[in-house]
DNA sequence: GGCAAAACATGACTTTTGTCATGAATGCTC
DNA sequence: GAGCATTCATGACAAAAGTCATGTTTTGCC
């Protein structure tokens, strides 16, 4: 599989507005954009892999990335999906580590490469940069303490309502009354993210087809009824 | 119920080595030690509560804490169990959020806080303390990943065994043959730990106990057979 | 030391979820 | 467009885990 290179300016990237190197000094952001390597990939390709060194961060700039565990029997867990202007692969970096999950294109992807040493320059001669770090860091720890307490007490019809509801808020393309999840998931995927069997998955979201809550569009799902799948992934409406 | 104040110099604390204040300045230590208030806390006293903001930085000097969420039902999710060297409270200071869960006192504790300005002080002119902070934030999320993994794809049994090996890690104390676990959870903090009812811990730990794995001390449990014990926590040992 | 409240334990039962088997539909490749 | 592989779907069943009820033991407290 042969490398595909493009080429990008930072500074003219649409989601630099997203993503954590907005604000950066130009100075910072063209010491990033010069050492920079831009890959494209096709679906089903892996960007790095669990029990590796990283050796650098990667910044997405287009397509989708699920990013997961495996367990011995091959059965994934999947922690994150990225979408364009999220970093990749910085908590390994961070904390010295080898990579703890691994990366996979899940929609043809563009994704920028930064030598750790450069991402590691800025970060240390820019404390504003590295507070938004520490503070993106810490939110995204509150999320997976809140994933984690839903795991452990949420039955797996209130984990699928509640990571549809999730999905609509990241890429949910709002119609009049309803709302495109513009991500194709495969269901096993859907099992992976829930943490649950692929059947099981299939099951419910024909139940929740049948309430009427979603309907099919493809491969992507349509939120029919946000409200009515909020009070699913709830407990028994207490 | 009265405070009740202790005082103790940072520089003199026994737990300066195995914290994150260890290697700080004298004068980055001193800002802290004359900035800081000491309190006991009984069994069953709560630090902070989830969904409050936090003001400050807590270090605990002595006693063990659970840092955990509540659902609507008042089932708990333990995330943490603190002790002394360890800081509580760090994420949602460094996230700018609301308390995203609860701390109570497990063992009676001696608990020093950090006025937030002064802690947030030290970061900032302090590079090196800060990629610490960094380094174990992310850490911690490492950790956390691995155990929603779990949490998704292993059984209850699987995790309760790895449980009683993670806490052997922290408290263990070694005997000739056997680890004494040097911290005293009731049934229901281990449910909580696990993420299971408190029945199915019971039943659990009967069965391990019966299987000559674990055996009760009081209030505390000794590890007869972490080789084995470590099968169970693990797939059916492919 | 005695009493009340927690904590621990156990049985019976239900529900949820996973697994296995099989088949239909869909997509991809030559 | 035929054929093969993958994905999706469904049924039947088994296993795991939760719930409820009840009883016993331990603990804390006056």
């Amino acid at each position: 599989m042969q490398r595909k290179e493009f080429t990008i300016d930072c500074q003219l990237c649409t989601h630099l507005k997203d993503s954590l190197f907005n604000g950066l000094t130009p100075e910072d952001l063209s010491r990033i954009n010069n050492h920079k390597t831009c890959i494209q990939y096709k679906k089903g390709q892996n960007i790095f892999y669990e029990g590796t060194r990283p050796t650098g961060l990667f910044c997405i700039n287009g397509g989708k990335v699920k990013v997961f565990k495996s367990n011995v029997q091959g059965k994934e867990f999947i922690l994150y999906i990225a979408k364009p202007g999220d970093f990749l692969g910085y908590r390994a970096l961070l904390s010295e580590e080898f990579y703890g999950a691994t990366a996979t294109v899940l929609e043809d992807a563009k994704i920028c490469f930064i030598q750790k040493e450069n991402f590691f320059e800025v970060l240390q001669k820019n404390p504003v940069f590295m507070k938004k770090v520490v503070k993106q860091v810490c939110q995204q720890m509150g999320i997976m303490e809140e994933r984690m307490a839903e795991l452990a007490h949420k039955s797996v019809r209130e984990r699928l309502a509640g990571s549809l509801l999730m999905l609509k808020e990241s890429y949910g393309m709002e119609g009049d009354e309803s709302v495109l999840l513009d991500i194709a998931l495969s269901r096993e995927d859907w099992a992976s993210l829930v943490g649950t069997a692929t059947e099981t998955v299939i099951r419910l979201l024909s139940d929740f087809k049948s309430d009427e809550l979603i309907s099919f569009e493809g491969k992507k799902i349509r939120v029919l009824d946000a409200k009515r799948l909020a009070k699913q992934a709830d407990l028994i409406v207490a």
